[in-house]
RNA sequence: GGCCCCUUCGUCUAGCGGUUAGGACGCGGCCCUUUCACGGCUGAAACACGGGUUCGAUUCCCGUAGGGGUCACCA
């Protein structure tokens, strides 16, 4: 029985750092998918409290990528940067309510102390100096941080959708900072605050975090104390990709954003939401999901635990799958648009039946769809032109002479004529097809050689041709 | 270094005490064939190691090793 009170309330909130690298985008999807499957609502928050570090051309990378993918949320995006108002105020009550404190150290005395943790190889934390100290104390007018009184006896559990139970000791997890000295809020306070009022029930994130739930928890039980309905938030820290290397996954490590796989390596959307689906997820032997059926099966308990790599060639191949399902009008806009102006989109759409068995990328079908934009003379490639000898020279006169004389340019019609001259001569059809397809294409690989001099007309084939062709003996 | 997490073919994964350890990508071979692809068939390829628990461990427990993450007035 739904009641709005068990309504699954997901949210994805990167911070604009940069672009929605794959990593990034992955943790969206599960959300996404997690949210849809479950009938529930898939939030954004833009964590963008860091000024310095954020700009909007990474928030609109940010939008752009989520769209592209195909990933719509139910409400406005939230700026956390627009909400330090009300993260002070939870602070503040914290403060009020004694489950937080003033701590006046300074930041040289801070790393004196951390210097020495190392120096005793101790843990480095916060040694908690100003957590019991009387306020009369404070030095009159300096400056302060507000920190967490997190417990310091017995422990805490989570129970992790992915990770199962994980448990720590509260003696690791030191009083940390909620204010900073200006008074604004930090990334630890800022989440939890958030994720609470915007109703988040379940927290999907990168396990790089998963100690952060251990430090989160002590503000959302106080709060709970204090006002009440601040309820634990079911969690689940989902491993990080890494890459071919087996490092984490970042910019110097190829973690490139989404729009460079779209743009510059020709995917699919369809085929990076199937392939990111499949990377840390499973159901069964399946492989090739479409979005429809990725909801209805996606749950959490598909999510592996290992971190895993990110293989190109798995989104290569998946992507040729992909092409070869896509509608042949989309497949030409989009190799139109790599062609520039000389496209024509009405004989790319003819040609795409035969053109995207052969290509893995929109870059590959935009290279093997060039030829029938080429202008004459025909740029060769080297094996190309070593296929145009004397002799094959000879053999694309008498071609050309056959097919000057046939009415019927059709596939049929041309094969047969075709195949006739070359069992009339003995000859196999590859020693005619060959130099054909290296005049009429500059290269030795493309489409049936009768597909190609249909889709370039009987005018445009015999010009090609004709042009490699040995000059008719003169009489 | 402290704490936390992880470990099945090269890679992504299935497995949830008893299987010839399955599928996919990649790789090799064969078929199809006018080239290249697509498609079909097929081959090689894995339970990190050591102890337990059990009639029986890939599966459960404990170590070891290896990998990863995290320890800011960053997010």
């Amino acid at each position: 029985m739904a009641s709005t009170s068990d309504t699954v309330v997901t949210r994805f909130a990167p911070s604009p750092t940069g672009f929605l690298h794959i990593g990034g985008a992955r943790t969206a999807l599960f959300n996404w998918l997690f949210a849809r499957h479950h009938g529930g609502k898939a939030l954004l928050r833009i964590e963008d409290t860091d000024q310095k570090r954020s700009n909007q051309d990474a928030i609109d990378a940010i939008f752009d990528g989520l769209s592209w993918l195909g990933l719509d949320y139910d409400e406005e995006p939230v700026l956390q940067s627009e909400r330090a108002a009300r993260h002070a105020e939870v602070a503040h009550t914290l403060l009020a309510h004694g489950h937080a404190y003033r701590c006046y150290a300074t930041t040289e005395e801070l790393e004196e102390m951390r210097a020495a943790q190392r120096a005793a190889k101790q843990p480095l934390r916060y040694d908690g100096r100003w957590r019991d100290r009387d306020p009369a104390d404070a030095p009159e007018g300096a400056p302060y941080v507000v920190r967490l009184k997190t417990p310091a006896t017995g422990e805490t559990t989570i129970e992790d959708l992915v990770q199962g139970p994980v448990t720590v000791r509260n003696e690791e997890v030191d009083d940390y900072i909620l204010l900073r000295a200006d008074g604004t809020p930090t990334y630890m306070l800022a989440v939890v605050v958030d994720d609470h009022d915007m109703g988040v029930t379940h927290i999907i994130r990168g396990d790089d975090h998963l100690n952060n739930a251990f430090r989160q928890l002590p503000v959302l039980r106080a709060m709970d104390a204090i006002e009440g309905g601040w309820p634990d938030p079911i969690y689940a820290h989902i491993p990080l990709i890494h890459g071919s290397d087996g490092a984490k996954l970042s910019k110097r490590h190829g973690a490139l954003g989404v729009e460079n796989y779209r743009d510059d390596m020709g995917i699919l959307p369809e085929a990076m939401f199937n392939y990111l689906l499949r990377l840390g997820w499973g159901h069964g032997d399946r492989e090739e999901i479409t979005r429809d059926e990725a909801i209805e099966l996606f749950d959490l308990g598909g999510v592996g635990k290992s971190p895993s790599r990110f293989d190109i060639k798995k989104l290569d191949n998946l992507n040729g799958h992909y092409i070869r399902e896509a509608d042949d009008a989309r497949l030409a806009e989009l190799v139109a648009a790599r062609i520039g102006p000389s496209a024509n989109i009405a004989l790319l759409t003819e040609a795409m039946p035969v053109l995207k068995t052969r290509a893995r990328s929109i870059i590959e079908l935009a290279e093997g769809a060039a030829f029938l934009f080429a202008t004459r003379p025909l740029e060769m490639t080297d094996k190309a032109a070593a296929l145009l000898n004397d002799e094959s020279r000879a053999l694309l006169a008498q071609i050309s002479a056959r097919l000057a004389a046939e009415n019927d340019w059709t596939i049929e019609a041309l094969e047969a004529n075709l195949k006739q001259m070359a069992e009339e001569q003995g000859l196999g059809l590859g020693k005619l097809a060959q130099p054909m397809r290296a005049a009429l294409t500059g290269t030795t690989t493309s489409p049936g050689i009768f597909d190609v001099l249909v889709l370039l007309g009987r005018e445009e084939a015999l010009a090609r041709i004709d042009a490699q062709a040995a000059p008719r003996a003169a009489t």
